[in-house]
DNA sequence: TCCTCGACGATCAGAATGCGCATGGAATAA
DNA sequence: TTATTCCATGCGCATTCTGATCGTCGAGGA
């Protein structure tokens, strides 16, 4: 999962971005509203964290500006202020959630993990395909009730898949979404991962859609 | 489904036609305007991306040229972001849809599939002939309900047929739209496939019009 | 109506291509 | 150091293409 945050504050903006690195997200971080709603428009994330109180260009305005352009991914906004009326105008604006500053990380990540939950259809925090099971909330993995440990990537990659299971996803999409701005597409780091993954969690839990990309429902041998 | 994108930008330019070949279109490339209208004039697209931003000759002017000369592909035009007047300059000139840069290849994908699907006269995502089921979105066939797992030519095959329901079909164009521009057009390929889909979906989901092509609604021979 | 012939399409098997997989080792982070 | 991630290489196999052969349809003549 990728997730842009627009903060200006020095300090804050690089601490959330570690922080939720360390929770197994791909982060940017633009500083500013122009670069921010630029990164927004051009790239593709599956949420975004956006500070009200930016200079140069204003929150509430990229907020709209994205809108407008058709962007649809779930915005979290933070506000400085008391802002009751903040709140109001920017749920009215197309946020997607709020959260008053100063917060605590662990609810921006809850709630973040939330608004991707919800934007992807999904309705527990646990995604499940056959044996597999995964908790976004813990992080855990198991196969058939044993705990399986994936490293970092490994985890990203999964659990990309279990989000959009059914849909065919291409070695570009996960790219986009596992990874950060800066990194060199042509490699073939994503099928070292689907090995990875294949050997620890059984070989038949990744379909491969040869010229396409991955699929994580069966697409043949249903039956009635 | 065959696709040419007339767009100078060094990377954009590639890199569009790359994803859009990993969704299964066959893609032609044009880096000018002159050499894009030549395509655009002279080979058979589905659809065209068209940069309004390009050397020599202005892509409107372009578009205009096709116009004039008969051409109906349906025509995305790109535009810079803050070009209000160019989208109306666009649609008047005869654009089918309209997209900003900087945009998201997700949404780009998903216009031009509309496109087509429009243009083919069909007005749902999912293609039907008889017991075959064909979903342009997850790119999903199936016969009865029962998955099939085509391959990629296959499915090209198939996805144009369905596309142009009761028309006959000719050998050629069947080349034309599912290769893209070079290729060695005396080869008997597109007979192999349409055996390979007859085996999988039955014989009688393709007919063959002898001296023609081939058909998907028998145009002739319904009862009562 | 039947037969013959020619042309076109269908099918098959082998060859060639290219994609995806696996592996080991280098680089990097912890 | 150890674990993880990334990159490069070679290999295997599904897919695609080619060429040859077989089958079939239809026209024309008797």
């Amino acid at each position: 999962m990728r997730i842009l945050i627009v903060e200006d504050e020095p300090t804050l903006g690089p601490q959330l971005k570690n922080t939720l690195e360390q929770n197994g997200y791909a982060v940017d971080l633009s500083t500013d509203g122009e670069d921010g709603h630029f990164l927004g428009a051009t790239e593709d994330y599956d949420a975004v964290v956006l500070d009200l109180g930016l200079p140069e260009i204003d929150g509430l305005t990229v907020l709209g500006m994205w809108r407008k352009e058709g962007r649809t991914f779930p915005v979290l906004v933070l506000t400085a202020r008391d802002g009751w009326s903040d709140k109001v105008a920017g749920l009215d604006g197309g946020a997607d959630d709020y959260l008053a500053k100063p917060f605590q990380t662990e609810e921006l990540i809850a709630r973040l993990r939330a608004l991707i939950r919800r934007a992807s259809g999904n309705s527990s925090s646990e995604l499940i395909a056959g044996p597999v099971r995964l908790d976004t909330r813990s992080g855990r993995v198991t196969l058939d009730g044993e705990p399986v440990k994936l490293t970092a990537q490994e985890y990203k990659l999964l659990s990309y898949l279990l989000h959009h299971k059914g849909k065919v996803v291409s070695r570009t999409e996960l790219i986009e979404h596992i990874y950060d701005q800066d990194f060199d597409r042509d490699s073939n780091t994503i099928e070292v991962f689907v090995t990875r993954i294949r050997k620890k969690l059984g070989s038949d839990v990744i379909t491969t859609i040869r010229g396409l990309g991955y699929s994580l429902d069966e697409p043949v041998g249903q039956r009635g």
